[in-house]
DNA sequence: TGAGCGGCTCCTTATATATCAGCTTCGG
DNA sequence: CCGAAGCTGATATATAAGGAGCCGCTCA
């Protein structure tokens, strides 16, 4: 199971003026287009993840792939703020992942089709003129699986790395019975 | 009839996956 | 000059966020 894309959000607990946040911070870390979007994106290094700030002192952190990354930048982006004194304290009691995507291999090619009729016609969703995947989402959880004739598999939607892996486990074994 | 408000959809970002159309570029 | 090859952007999935725009409804 690997971990490709992580989701958190999290809260300053207080208002921000972004046009002078913004400024303050300068490009090339820091780009804000009202017009387009009403956050500040805030990338730390190049090919980084990304933070989005906004005005309410809400944000989001896209990208990292594994959880240290993403706790370890939320701890930076707290410290960069508190050091710049945007907020008081380096602390945000209510940060959370919202979203893990992983990736996975079956090691065998997939008849799309047959897949769906045997995993639930009502649970699945294939419609290869629009979308070459076939959608699956597992009653029994969460998180929403896409699934490709070349058998790499997409988990998306989980709230952790052990909730993908078992989705992950759940289709092995269901694919064993009519596979 | 029109103002106001609530609810809804879309936009944007990251990311893997694959398949199409449409476009540019390159070689013979 | 034309076919092939390569590249780009669309398609779909989840998720948070704020704002714009839209629709329908209620009340004066």
């Amino acid at each position: 199971m690997k971990v490709v894309n992580i989701v958190g959000s999290g809260s300053l607990n207080t208002e921000l003026d972004l046009e002078t946040l913004s400024e303050e911070i300068g490009p090339p870390q820091a780009r804000y287009d009202p017009d387009k979007y009403p956050g500040i994106y805030l990338r730390f290094e190049k090919e980084t993840p990304l933070i989005t700030i906004y005005r309410t002192g809400k944000y989001i952190i896209t990208g990292p792939t594994s959880e240290e990354e993403v706790f370890d930048l939320r701890e930076r982006f707290l410290n960069f703020l508190s050091d710049m004194d945007v907020i008081e304290n380096a602390a945000d009691e209510w940060f959370s992942v919202q979203n893990y995507v992983c990736t996975e291999d079956l090691n065998q090619t997939l008849n799309l089709n047959a897949l769906a009729i045997g995993l639930g016609l009502e649970q699945t969703e294939y419609e290869p003129e629009q979308f070459p995947g076939l959608i699956y989402r597992p009653e029994k959880h969460n998180g929403v699986v896409l699934l490709f004739a070349t058998g790499r598999v997409v988990i998306t939607g989980c709230q952790s790395v052990d909730a993908a892996e078992e989705i992950f486990t759940d289709l092995k074994d269901d694919l064993a019975e009519f596979v």
